[in-house]
DNA sequence: CAAACTCTGTAATGATATAACATCGGAGTT
DNA sequence: AACTCCGATGTTATATCATTACAGAGTTTG
């Protein structure tokens, strides 16, 4: 068993970077933030990056080109279908998943004979602060 | 009325390319194929497609890096959430989308109280024929 | 020890996307 | 026609994201 290798010490780095910082950040930026403890190059950060995504600590979002540590690690292993909502002002983002959702995905590929391998979910919009925080402003211009 | 304006010369020639291309392409890999036509630089391209996708007759796939000409214009006119399946394989692309699935996310941005400005789906896997063909493959070894 | 393996470091390069600036050309006005 | 406005265009340079290629260091395993 234990398929839950330790972490080498450039993947500890990038996790516990990731960990410490409540928005996705990208290759380059993580690269930044660890040019103290010795890392220099992309690469060390891109391999790093590859093992965590591949064991789930991690996930890549597409749209922002950008990687965030895993919100609730153990729990969707391997597979379950994750969602994230992305606030496009605070940049925070909520995992979640939806097995009725995960029904209609599986539905449809059956109806076609397509074989799934990876469903990618990306919801961007404003989060329910950052939205409060829009519509007092707005109030605000439109009131006076 | 009329939102409906009509492409210009490096639209149409964008949209063109796509549409004859039955696999997305990236920005560059048109540009390529638009050079007997006069177009140069990135930007002329990357400008194209900024107002093809702002209309929705094409599509970018994140997942890809890569666009591709709606499969179906005029249908999903704005709101609806469109799912993408993408053969790894053949690189041909299914565009469809489930009001159920929409109805879901809907209830979990209700929820939260989040306000979804676009939503990104995003299948990866392989498509019937490409299926059948690795299956037979595979078979073909096994048996022997 | 040596083979096989994995992780590492470094440099160079490739691929994707945007910034900045000058110019062109049509639409509406005078 | 001359003037102005505004969006599209062309060009160069640059920013950002990701991988290839190669060599070395450390570990298991036989
Ligand atoms: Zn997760
Ligand atoms: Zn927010
Ligand atoms: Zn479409
Ligand atoms: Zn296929």
């Amino acid at each position: 068993m234990s398929t839950r290798r330790a972490l080498t010490r450039n993947q500890a780095l990038v996790l516990d970077t990731l960990t410490a910082c409540d928005e996705p950040l990208s290759a380059y930026a993580i690269l930044d933030r660890l040019r103290g403890e010795g890392v220099r190059a992309p690469l060390q950060v891109y391999r790093a990056l590859d093992k965590l995504v591949e064991t789930g600590l991690v996930h890549r979002l597409d749209s922002l080109k950008a990687f965030v540590a895993c919100s609730h690690p153990h729990e969707h292993d391997g597979a379950a279908v994750v969602a994230f909502a992305i606030c496009e002002n605070c940049a925070r983002v909520w995992e979640f998943s939806d097995s009725k959702i995960e029904d209609r995905f599986a539905a449809w590929a059956e109806a076609e004979s397509f074989l799934t391998k990876a469903t990618t979910i990306e919801i961007s919009g404003l989060c329910v602060s950052c939205r409060k925080a829009a519509e007092a402003t707005e109030g605000a211009k439109t009131a006076v």
